[in-house]
DNA sequence: CATGTCACG
DNA sequence: ACGTACGTGACATGA
């Protein structure tokens, strides 16, 4: 197998492991196919009943390192950044990651699932061995070290071997943009993903500790006024009984409230809200949701997902997930860290940088209504973006038909939740709901929006056209996004496919821009030898964890890095705005 | 495993 | 009669 690798320039390749969690996973073996239909299986960690005789683990990676390092010898796989991973705990670092069935399929179909058995079925006709048929599943789940050589070979040789026919077959069917969207952007991108999740985040755990003991007591008396409200103690955290007890016992007319999808009476935020100034019961439980929501998924959940190893806390960002071609985070989602309430942003004061360090953020400044300004070529929007003006203020001077310094906070406001709300094909009744004014006045207000702003309308008229005539949009670096419902004879099924038709193209080409930010940061940090690095990245932010002696240079050029990605592209300027701080709080 | 709820951009 | 702004992930409950 060695001399064959030796002449090799292609392989598959896929690990098997101990754990899902790629840095604390653990080598059972490693899968490596030559070409189709042709692949080996190394065992180095099976179990001794599993494959009593196996070659020595560091002998194996000893011999197999300087292939696995070497960037000449292309490597394909599915989801490589997991096998990366793997390696690294080892100490080898993969080189020459050439194509990946995951990502190649997202390009392709970003609304389909990409896992490597529905690929192989989907695209191939072939039928795959499952994990689960080896291994089980739940609690009886075995671990593959101790599946047994014979099937284990099987499964895992075919996965390599799979995983290399599929990245063939699905880079033939990609057209010119479509090839440069995965060669230049997604497989880049996997490898920045590979660096942030490795450099993780430091966690304070101590800080998160004395929040999470503030926050129980607080909730204690809540808990108890809670009972004393309600006249008899029951579970706050169980819709079932909280509704039990305001519409049953305590018979509050359910007349106008919202049901839930199965038709109870919701207890959401909006029915609390609407009930608060009535009864005592709804504010109690709405302050008791929002502070068992901090200690359960922040306060108390970050400390135990801080790694023995170095303290830090290192997510998973998925690349194959969000139809539009955002990232997504798990395991701790670090995209969703509170920062709307006072209570909540606390949370950030626990992201910290270790001494002689400090958090700089960078964050677009209305990416998406820039991206609306460009693709509906409205000269009004994209004058007032290019000279640097409140698009907001503007905006209601031109609804309202008024000098922009008389606009009125209130009048910002309006402005400011119908550009935002445009974004995502907002309707009347939308807008009505979100400024408390009645729909007449609200399709009012959007008429003359829409008057002021004709390329707008045009734009949304387009797009909606376009999805129905090919029944995919587009961003601006032609990521294909597929609306399967836009010919969905159930109307509100219809409707909603119009509104992702419309906010795709913005969301799509935000996510494609930061992207592009992303790989352009990370070459410049590695070209200028900078020991600065990424670490987190939400939506339309960059999180960096600078030394102090690099602060000044981080500070000019990274703005000016993610403003340039999209270089003439945009008929709008990019604005890119920075903050520095002792922990991401500060830094915002 | 489904449901309801709520955190983020 | 129903739902009504897009895209995500995680938690607690309860069947």
């Amino acid at each position: 197998m060695l001399d064959k690798l030796a002449q090799a320039d292609k392989i598959g390749i896929d690990t098997e492991t101990t754990s899902l969690d790629a840095m604390n996973a653990a080598l059972v073996g490693i899968s490596i196919a030559f070409q189709a239909g042709e692949a080996v299986y190394i065992p180095v960690g099976h179990s001794l009943t599993a494959a009593p005789e196996q070659l020595d683990l560091q002998d194996v990676l000893g011999r197999l390192k300087p292939h696995l390092e070497n960037p000449a010898l292309k490597k394909i796989g599915q989801n490589l950044k997991y096998d990366q991973h793997v390696f690294a705990n080892y100490d080898i670092a993969l080189k020459g990651i050439a194509g990946d069935s995951m990502l190649a399929s997202y390009i392709i179909e970003s609304h389909l699932g990409h896992g490597l058995d529905e690929l192989s079925e989907r695209w191939l006709g072939l039928e795959t061995i499952t994990y689960e048929s080896l291994c089980g599943k739940g609690a009886k789940q075995i671990s593959f070290a101790d599946v047994a050589i014979g099937q284990a070979t099987e499964y895992a040789a075919q996965d390599a071997d799979f995983a290399l026919r599929l990245e063939a077959h699905l880079r033939a069917q990609m057209d010119a943009k479509q090839l440069e969207m995965y060669e230049k952007m997604e497989l880049p991108v996997a490898q920045v993903l590979f660096e942030m999740e490795r450099n993780g985040v430091q966690i304070d755990r101590t800080e998160l500790a004395r929040q999470s003991a503030e926050l129980g007591a607080e909730l204690m008396k809540l808990e108890q006024e809670a009972y004393a409200a309600a006249g008899q103690p029951f579970n706050l955290n169980s819709p079932k009984q909280l509704q039990e007890i305001l519409f049953d016992k305590m018979g509050i007319p359910t007349k106008g409230l919202k049901k839930t999808a199965k038709g109870g009476i919701s207890t959401n935020e909006a029915v609390l809200e609407q009930l608060a100034p009535d009864y005592p019961l709804p504010k109690i439980i709405l302050q008791n949701r929002s502070l068992a929501k901090l200690k359960s998924t922040y306060t108390d959940k970050l400390p135990e997902m801080i790694s023995p190893k170095d303290g830090r806390v290192h997510t998973t960002y998925a690349q194959a997930v969000a139809i539009t071609g955002r990232l997504a985070s798990n395991n701790p989602n670090l995209q969703n860290i509170p920062i709307r309430t006072a209570e909540g942003r606390r949370v950030r004061r626990a992201f910290t940088a270790p001494q002689g360090s400090v958090i700089v953020s960078a964050d677009y400044s209305q990416i998406e209504l820039r991206i609306m300004a460009h693709l509906s070529g409205d000269k009004t929007l994209i004058t007032a973006f290019q000279n640097g003006e409140d698009v907001h203020r503007r905006t209601a001077a031109e609804v309202f038909g008024i000098a922009p310094e008389n606009v009125s906070s209130e009048q910002r406001r309006y402005a400011k939740t119908i550009n935002f709300g445009l974004i995502y094909g907002m309707g009347q009744y939308g807008l009505a709901k979100s400024l408390g004014i009645d729909n007449i006045s609200a399709k009012n207000f959007i008429d003359r929006y829409f008057a002021r702003y004709p390329g707008v309308a045009e734009y949304m008229q387009r797009t909606k056209e376009q999805a129905a005539a090919q029944g995919f949009v587009e961003t601006l670096f032609g990521r294909r996004l597929y609306l399967p419902d836009i010919h969905n004879k159930n109307a509100n099924a219809r409707a909603g496919a119009e509104r992702a038709a419309i906010n795709a193209p913005m969301q799509g080409t935000a996510s494609d821009l930061i992207k592009r930010a992303m790989i352009d940061v990370s070459r410049w940090l590695v070209s200028d030898d900078l020991q600065s690095k990424l670490i987190m990245q939400v939506h339309d932010e960059l999180v960096l964890e600078v030394v102090e002696s690099e602060l000044e240079t981080v500070k000019t050029m990274l703005p000016k890095v993610m403003a340039e990605v999209a270089q003439g592209r945009l008929n709008v300027l990019l604005l890119a705005e920075v903050g520095v701080g002792g922990n991401w709080d500060d830094a915002h």
